[in-house]
DNA sequence: CTATTGTATTTGTTTTTCTTATATAACACG
DNA sequence: CGTGTTATATAAGAAAAACAAATACAATAG
């Protein structure tokens, strides 16, 4: 019998219903229902009777249901037991970062954190995406701070961030003006514009451009940078435009050496969004440190440059929809 | 987390043995060898000490071995009771039986296990070999009795007896004098003799061609049934002489109907062996009676007519080395 | 230094589990 | 009573995991 089953039956009981214990545990709703028949199977008992609506436990489900919610808890107390004694020290979470990730404002993050786990300490190192991937499978690091993860061999991704894309311009340009304004400018304006942006090959960068040829926006490539700090430094350097996620843009806005300039898309059209993810090896415990570090992250939701989350429906909701 | 795995786990240090708890867990050793090494890599911690030989705990392997003992310990009992609950009158453990088993001497295999487990009930049907998988799939019975059982889809098979194959001719067959002269017949001497057999296409059919082919013996059929009741019967009739497996004459030796010749393999050949097994479905957690009552059939493994067993030496012990 | 014994690893196969798409069931409302 | 709505079940194919067989490796005994 598989322990997770066992949550995902504990996780149906209290909330009531299949599809919120799937999206709970990351899997399909299908998944829920189909590993809670199986261990109904195995016992050859109902666990569930569902003749009625909402269904109700049976006699027997309240007990199972009441024997592994204890069962759960030891084996989980358990785990930490057996991880905190390889640490007696406390704990180390171990990150790596992209280098474009809003943590510079780091120094809080650390201090909440230190104080709701005592004793643990944070060790941010920031990198190119592939090392960040290499890192996180050599063990070298617990968790990864990536953009459009990718959701394949052997990571999980938990949705973090979603950035909103902006167009970045010299203040002397035209574009300044609208932002002034608090105007924007729509795709069509970009039209012609010398356009300074990412190597080709970078998901960002292929989402860029489907935007683009979405709005039938053609723009000349001066420039192409696989990091953000270069495309900044062209831009400023009066090279063109460039379309980046905001948030990376505060600094340059902050000494006015660039603007950032709202990007309108078309009412129907999806706007253009930068998705940041937390990503740790798959199939691995992740110790309670980690654990934590993760939800500061993830509470800290609301950052003022944070668009709202939006959990695919049906699909696993802690796996990007990426691309 | 496979609580699977943990139970492996849990007999690996119990039997302070890899290849041990693999047969235990009718896996082989390199399964349980990934399994232990699965939960150290979930786990990130060194559980077993390999660097030494006999390999030793950690301490964190001792403390994982405690807690893993309660926890599976605690599960199982979860399970017997949400399954006595719905049986709460006692268990009736139903048994599907090919009609050619030595359970006939039965009162004392009843008698002894409801002494063993009050309340519990046996009902036992004999049928046909396909009958009795049938009835496993459809849940109809717990535990099916079956000879050559096939391993595959759906079915673990328990080794239980293995009878020795003899010579089968009326009483004034010129083999007669061998049996009362404690003598028994080599393979060769079966040559030319008329043959009453099973149908080609059972495995016990494939199995006796097979031997007379290895002694290069030739047999002129005379006839086939799918049954031993029928081979009885004709080889009484005189039609021949059969090969069948000894427990099953002993109704028609004491009556002095038939007789019973020993078949001597040669020196190096294997003999004829009919292995039989418990099987029931995979993947079902069995509930306590069925299990006491599989414990009582086994023990009573060293029944008078039946050759020691021979668990593979590397390959699941539980799983009938058939064909 | 070599043989022995028990465990780890590799590799290819079989099983299982998962997701996507679709069907079905219980209720709610008209 | 139908009919729509929502939640769960089911089917089928794809993906992942577990497994066994063969083999490599390691620790120790001789």
């Amino acid at each position: 019998m598989h322990l997770e089953s066992l949550g995902i039956f504990c996780d149906v009981v209290r909330r009531q219903s299949f599809s919120r214990a799937a999206a709970l545990h990351s899997v399909s709703q299908s998944a829920a229902s189909q590993a809670v028949r199986q261990i109904e199977q195995r016992l050859g008992v109902q666990l569930i009777d569902r003749s009625t609506r909402p269904w109700r436990l049976t006699p027997e489900g309240k007990l199972f249901f009441q024997g592994c919610q204890e069962i759960l808890e030891r084996y989980h107390e358990l785990e930490d037991a057996v991880q905190r004694r390889q640490h007696p020290s406390g704990y180390t979470v171990r990150v790596a970062s992209i280098y474009s990730v809003p943590l510079h404002d780091l120094s809080g993050y650390v201090e909440r954190f230190q104080s709701l786990v005592p004793g643990a300490t944070v060790d941010i190192a920031y990198m190119h995406p592939d090392q960040v991937y290499e890192r996180i499978l050599d063990d070298q690091s617990d968790l990864g701070l990536i953009s459009f993860a990718n959701p394949g061999r052997g990571f999980t991704a938990i949705p973090w961030k979603r950035q909103t894309m902006a167009v970045a311009c010299p203040p002397g340009h035209r574009f300044a003006r609208l932002a002034r304004e608090q105007r924007g400018v729509l795709p069509e304006d970009l039209a012609g514009e010398s356009f300074v942006t990412f190597d080709r090959g970078l998901p960002v960068r292929r989402q860029i451009d489907r935007f683009l040829r979405k709005h039938d926006v053609d723009m000349p490539v001066v420039a192409e940078f696989d990091n953000i700090e270069n495309i900044k430094q062209a831009v400023e350097d009066g090279a063109g435009v460039a379309i980046l996620p905001a948030p990376t843009l505060r600094q340059e806005v902050r000494r006015h050496a660039l603007v950032t300039v709202p990007l309108r898309a078309a009412a129907d059209g999806a706007p253009l969004i930068r998705p940041l993810s937390i990503v740790h090896r798959r199939k691995r415990r992740l110790n309670p440190a980690v654990t934590a570090f993760i939800k500061l992250l993830c509470a800290d939701d609301a950052a003022p440059d944070t668009a709202q989350r939006t959990p695919a429906p049906t699909a696993p909701a802690a796996r990007e929809a990426v691309r």
